[in-house]
DNA sequence: CTTGCAATGACTGAT
DNA sequence: TCATTGCAAG
């Protein structure tokens, strides 16, 4: 049992070498992904503006999860067509050296393990069957985000036997940004011909009024499978609605109502979830917990494997493990100083791309690739490579911990940290000193008669969470999380926090209906996640970027059916008669209609404080109105382009296609667009 | 090669 | 706001 990806990982390591990979193998993380994309498109001189190493990353990232190899991909006139129109014609070669070197490195990115298995079971027949017998029944929990190479998997093993049973909810697909198909569900039908289909459509955990309201807004998504989902619980309360001027003050009253609600209810801390769409908007409420000295733990954000101190000493387990690694090595040859600076390694990573091997082979066998290094440099990096062969040797004598513990001293990180004496200083200490302690009970855990070594811990800590390094599991405590993250869980009491248009909906859905649909089911898991009551709350302002901005409660709240909800309101009372489409005004937030006002669209920011209420209508009137798809236009710094698409009435917003840079999306209040013809 | 300061840009989401 | 990058000086 375990995620797609470690159990494949794990099958990989098993079966690493009959497809070229060391048994060692790294698993490189999406930071370190991003950080080899950024030297390559460094490296064939290109502009990181427009390869942007995350763009760039994602489109690599759903080739793989379609199972199309850098080859097929620079073979594929359609992808490569859709590269060309959106001004990065040269995304296969990235794509082509990323594969290489990942492959030069004895490494596989989290989108490798799945693919590297599709190419493993494919090739290699005598493995597939012994897995097909191995797994003789297989279920699939949360279909709905599975991908097609994690279909096309699983597909091939249930081959033989046939005994697959999937689970999935098709409202709740909330991972199609890391290609998750809903697809794979309709497929079953397909491939199983002798399928049953078994509907689940009672729910056992909320009250009436919480599933009807969340059935009342997911039944606005235009794609979805019908179903009618119901209860026998009982009707229960209201959702509750909290409007409040500020994202502190949002901490400050969802915190006095759960203080309040704890009392009243005799309710434990591990009865209350604060779930977001954002990890960054944990902190008020962070803050506001403090105060209160109510107990509290934040999942997934910076977990602790991705924090800097922990990643540079994992860096130098990885390289001593498998000195191939080339992020590994990037990140610790200089670290602590040791004076082999940025120009040093470039002239490493050349030499290696010359002779056509591992940065590793160029530092640890000078005499055999000779380079134009200094000597200087040279002798420092000698020493680094001295060192890192002197861990090689202990690495399978000595135990995990005891190794750890070598390697954290002698590489002077732990000096390093001791010596900081600032809080931020402290703290990396303490991690750097939980991680050792960790590594101590996986020594003492493993059994008996047996040695925990490094890489054995090693192999898998790149696909660990928070959540499975879970300590104090029975401490009574307030539960944070994005909604990504609480699916699947349920909680007595729920707030859904920071219902505000740009935020959630994300900004970044609002261009499309599919992407716009996923935000509503990402709601609908938010609703359904509680069990009594659940509450809604949004802030009229809030700081972004270090700017205060103005925002407008979410489209959500509307969706949901009247009747259900509960909206406080100082000033009108709550009022059960009044429609929908009043909720702006009962609310009292506005004095205009709503629909007029979704029309504009909304400002990204507006930090000028002396111009707040004018910032939507001011749109230059006079020269930029009649503006038309298909004008040529200027811009300053894009240079000249021509118009494709255009929103709203005056146009507000317009969609330029500029030779440089491709498609860009302008609001015309700000960027002062010359019309040329 | 490192350091310090100014400028810049990023905040979806997660294996 | 916070972290990273670019640039000039030491």
């Amino acid at each position: 049992m375990g995620t797609f990806h470690s159990v494949f990982a794990k099958i990989l390591r098993n079966h690493s070498q009959k497809i070229g990979y060391p048994t060692n193998f790294t698993i490189y993380d999406s930071q370190d992904s991003k950080s080899l994309l950024k030297t390559i498109i460094k490296e064939l001189n290109l502009d990181d503006k427009i390869y942007k190493p995350s763009l760039v990353h994602g489109r690599i990232s759903s080739a793989k999860n379609n199972l199309i190899s850098a080859a097929e991909y620079e073979a594929n006139a359609e992808i490569v067509g859709e590269d060309r129109m959106s001004a990065k014609p040269r995304l296969f070669e990235i794509y082509k050296t990323y594969e290489k070197r990942c492959f030069m490195a004895g490494a596989m990115d989290f989108d490798d393990l799945l693919f590297k298995t599709n190419i493993l079971l494919r090739d290699h027949p005598e493995v597939l069957h012994y897995y097909q017998h191995k797994f003789k029944y297989i279920l699939v929990d949360e279909y709905q985000d599975t991908n097609y190479s994690q279909y096309l998997i699983v597909k091939k093993l249930a081959a033989v036997f046939t005994n697959i049973c999937v689970v999935g909810d098709d409202a709740q697909s909330i991972y199609s940004f890391r290609g998750a198909n809903i697809e794979n569900i309709l497929n079953f039908k397909n491939d199983y011909p002798d399928y049953k289909i078994f509907k689940l459509e009672q729910n056992y955990r909320s009250t009436q009024t919480i599933v009807n309201a969340a059935n009342s807004v997911i039944e606005k998504n235009q794609d979805q499978i019908q179903k009618t989902v119901w209860t026998s619980n009982d009707v229960g309360q209201k959702i509750k609605v909290i409007r409040t001027l500020t994202d502190n003050e949002e901490g400050k009253v969802v915190t006095n109502h759960i203080y309040e609600t704890k009392q009243n209810e005799q309710a434990n801390n591990l009865d209350f979830a604060i779930l977001y769409r954002t990890n960054a908007q944990s902190r008020a409420f962070e803050e506001a917990l403090r105060k209160m000295n109510l107990p509290y733990k934040i999942y997934g954000g910076l977990s602790f494997y991705q924090r800097k101190e922990i990643k540079d000493l994992l860096g130098y387990f990885r390289l001593v493990a498998n000195p191939t690694d080339e992020e590994a090595l990037k990140r610790v040859i200089n670290y602590p100083k040791r004076g082999i600076g940025d120009s040093s390694i470039e002239r490493v990573i050349i030499a290696a791309n010359h002779y056509g091997v591992s940065l590793w082979d160029i530092i640890s066998r000078p005499r055999d690739y000779p380079t134009d290094i200094p000597s200087g440099a040279m002798n420092k990096i000698s020493g680094f490579v001295t060192m890192i062969e002197s861990f090689r040797v202990q690495l399978n004598k000595v135990d995990a911990h005891e190794m750890a513990q070598a390697i954290a001293r002698s590489s002077g990180i732990l000096k390093e940290l001791y010596d900081d004496k600032s809080p931020e200083g402290v703290s990396r200490y303490e991690n750097i000193q939980a991680l050792l302690a960790g590594i101590k009970e996986f020594t003492e855990n493993v059994g008996e008669d047996e040695i925990g070594y490094l890489h054995d811990f090693l192999s898998d800590v790149a696909l660990l969470t928070d959540a499975d390094q879970e300590k104090d599991e029975n401490k009574d405590h307030i539960t944070l999380m994005t909604i990504h993250a609480s699916k699947g869980l349920e909680f007595p009491y729920v707030y859904v926090v920071g219902l505000e248009e740009n935020l959630f909906p994300s900004q970044m859905a609002l261009h499309s209906r599919p992407e716009l649909e996923e935000e509503r089911r990402l709601f609908y898991v938010a609703l359904t996640r509680a069990e009594k009551l659940a509450t809604l709350s949004y802030a009229t302002s809030r700081y972004r970027y270090g700017n205060i901005i103005t925002s407008e409660p979410s489209r959500f709240i509307e969706e949901i059916n009247a009747e259900f909800l509960d909206i406080a309101n100082p000033s009108r009372g709550a009022g059960v008669s009044m429609n929908q489409f009043n909720l702006e005004r009962k609310i009292g937030r506005t004095k205009e209609p709503l629909f007029t006002t979704r029309r504009n669209l909304k400002k990204i920011e507006d930090s000028d404080p002396t111009n707040e209420q004018s910032a939507t209508t001011e749109i230059n009137p006079s020269d930029l109105s009649d503006l038309k798809v298909g004008y040529n236009v200027k811009h300053e710094r894009f240079g000249k382009g021509k118009v494709v698409g255009l929103e709203g009435t005056p146009p507000i917003k317009a969609t330029v296609f500029f030779p440089q840079v491709g498609n860009k999306q302008l609001l015309l209040k700000f960027a002062k667009l010359e019309i040329l013809s």
